[in-house]
RNA sequence: GCGCCAGUAGCUCAGUAUGGAUAGAGCAGCGGCCUUCUAAGCCGCUGGUCGCAGGUUCGAUUCCUGCCUGGCGCACCA
């Protein structure tokens, strides 16, 4: 449930009262809708209820509107001003300056910022899960990312997440690359870059099968020696998972990135059989040709049955017995509230199957799939086994690197902090954001200038938007003048404006959390930056003769800087206090 | 064959869950603004039959139906 801003839920209340009394009582009152107003008008909020009352009271819009507004203007008190009618029966309201000094009063006291805090309750977040022996490429961003953000934006409301890395450390893979290890390895590659030589045989397995379909077999046979556990199969298989979380970590530790558990698919392993069985033993699978077992789904089409099977007629489980069991697993062990996984938009039928199966199963954890659109790049799809995708490392490095020539050019002969650190915070700052201020459905085409564009609607703006405000408050502190967060005096309309939308960070939070969509949270932050900068150019502060007036822009100020020093941090993007 | 997602300005995309007033940004283009709190900035202009056709509604980019185009899925891979 979203909850909305404080004045938006104050008018809502005040319109819903007064329309239950016009409306006959064996009538239900509309929902009332109270939205900002569009900019033009001289309204802060508006509302079309007198249009949607119309047809229960058989009156002109125009006259009900006329008539609700003068009930509710002694209703409104010390809110708002009288209400004004508009167009075709639209009334607006204009908030009093006691009640937004009210409001930033509030807002600046408030630690959460207006984030509205949840109970403790546990949320576990399935995200990245990159395979094993493989490195992480650009096609890996979008998970780890996105999720990383839902986990900040859970935190930051109150929830007890549990960031889960599921990583791919079991399955069909491990036999071809066993089988690539005896065939091909190089050991001194493997000794200086062990991941990217894993990958290289792995690749080369995969063209080789190509040639020779003896190939799967024989990998197939060391996947079983794997599975019945063959000491020397198993040992080359902890060794390769090993090697690969320390790279794997090395990119999580740069990005931010942190889990509380990675449990990969094979921590599930002893839990399979077991769970067929139950299974099976309840009715629900179909037996299929060759003594596999299967779930099979409704609406059954002729030419192709829909069904997931989870065991294999060699008896071995399959990735969806790996995830039913992973449900039942996180049920027991944190008896979460909600559990949302982060994948891309193809797994969306997969895992509608899996979530059907468990809620039959009385699995009553609510189940979210927080799905995005594939990456690729202008010559098509990318792949490891293609091998045309660029590695994740390689993107960070140019990101710096861009993010570098523009400091050189741009910082003042006297900065005296961390370039580098300072390039890094920019650089990934900006890759992070072309992501998430992206509806994470839309499929996205790789493009280096997009991803490191420093200009327009990008990270480097909102930070720099950011070290404005440190800059300035400091000016104001060495000229003696501090934010007292409760001065309000309202001079143009932009600083009214400004407010206005800054009442809006609780429930921007909330919804992008709700709805998966980091992107809202990220569009609010850049109208917040776009909004602060307009009010800046045309409101000065430190060169005000007002005092009063000082010290409420340096209010706007502060609250601002919080808000969106707060807001980058749950997108997983630092602030500087200069650049 | 069945199903999912998308189609909005020259390009890249928001907005659509809960239908509301003239559909918003960025980039690109044109014109202004740095002796004045950081020009990664600000202001202005140019640019749209919201894929097409119907329907519901006082009102549709948003809801419904059909169609067109693009992407993806429907493995004893994960």
């Amino acid at each position: 449930m979203t909850s909305p801003q404080p004045a938006t839920a104050a008018l809502q209340a005040l319109v819903l009262a007064t329309i239950e009394e016009m409306i006959p009582s064996d009538a239900t009152a509309p929902n009332v809708q109270v939205d900002r107003s569009k900019a033009g008008f001289s309204s802060d909020f508006q509302t079309p209820a007198a249009l949607q009352l119309a047809k229960v009271l058989r009156r002109s819009p125009r006259d009900i509107a006329a008539d609700l507004a003068a009930k509710l203007t002694p209703r409104l008190g010390a809110l708002a001003e009288a209400p004004d009618v508009s167009g075709p029966g639209f009334i607006g309201f204009r908030l009093s300056d006691d009640a937004l000094q009210g409001y930033l009063e509030a807002l600046s006291a408030a630690e959460h910022l207006g984030l509205e805090q949840a109970g403790g309750e546990h949320i576990v977040i399935d995200y990245s899960s990159p395979n094993v022996a493989k490195r992480m490429h650009v096609g890996h961003i979008r998970s780890t990312i996105i999720g990383d953000a839902l986990a900040r934006m859970g935190r930051a409301l109150g929830y007890r997440v549990i960031a889960d890395n599921h990583i791919g450390d079991w399955g069909t893979q491990f036999g071809q690359i066993i089988y690539a290890w005896d065939h091909w390895l190089d050991p001194a590659a493997y000794d200086s870059d062990p991941v990217g030589e894993l990958q290289r045989i792995y690749i080369k397995f995969q063209t080789e099968a190509k040639e020779d379909a003896s190939l799967m077999d024989a990998a197939r046979a060391e996947l079983a020696k794997l599975q019945a556990g063959d000491e020397r199969n198993l040992a080359l298989w902890k060794q390769f998972i090993a090697a690969s979380r320390h790279v794997f970590d090395a990119v999580y530790d740069r990005l931010g990135v942190v889990f509380d558990v990675t449990n990969g698919e094979s921590h599930y392993n002893d839990m399979l059989i077991p769970l067929v069985d139950k299974m099976h033993d309840e009715g629900r699978l179909i037996a299929i040709d060759g003594g596999a077992l299967a779930v099979a789904f409704g609406d059954q089409d002729i030419e192709r049955p829909k069904r997931m099977v989870v065991r294999k007629s060699d008896g071995a489980a399959t990735y969806a017995t790996t995830d039913l069991a992973t449900v039942f697993y996180r049920e027991q062990t944190w008896a979460p509230m909600r559990c949302i996984y982060v994948t891309d938009s193809r797994q969306k039928e997969h895992f509608q199957h899996v979530f059907s199966v468990v809620r039959d199963m009385d699995v009553t954890t609510d189940l979210q799939h927080v799905m995005f659109g594939i990456m690729s790049s202008p010559e098509g799809s990318l792949s490891t086994r293609a091998g045309n995708a660029i590695p994740l490392d390689e993107l960070l490095d140019e990101a710096t690197r861009r993010a570098r020539a523009s400091l050189e050019e741009r910082l003042p002969a006297d900065f005296d902090g961390d370039k580098d650190a300072l390039a890094e915070m920019i650089g990934l700052g900006a890759v992070k954001y072309s992501d998430l201020s992206n509806n994470p459905a839309s499929n996205i085409v790789f493009s280096w200038d997009k991803m490191l564009s420093f200009e327009g609607n990008t990270a480097p703006y909102l930070q720099y938007t950011s070290a404005r405000t440190h800059s300035l408050l400091a000016k104001a502190a060495a000229a003696g003048l501090e934010p007292d967060g409760t001065t309000l005096k309202l001079a143009d309309p932009l600083e009214r404006d400004l407010l206005l939308h800054l009442m809006d960070f609780g429930p921007t939070v909330r919804a992008a959390f709700d709805q998966g969509k980091p992107n809202t949270l990220a569009s609010w932050l850049y109208d917040v930056a776009s909004k602060y900068h307009s009010w800046y150019a045309a409101c000065p502060v430190l060169r005000s003769e007002d005092r009063e007036l000082q010290i409420s822009r340096l209010n706007l100020t502060r609250l601002a800087q919080r808000m969106l020093v707060r807001g980058l941090d749950l997108l997983g993007i630092g602030a500087p206090q200069r650049m």
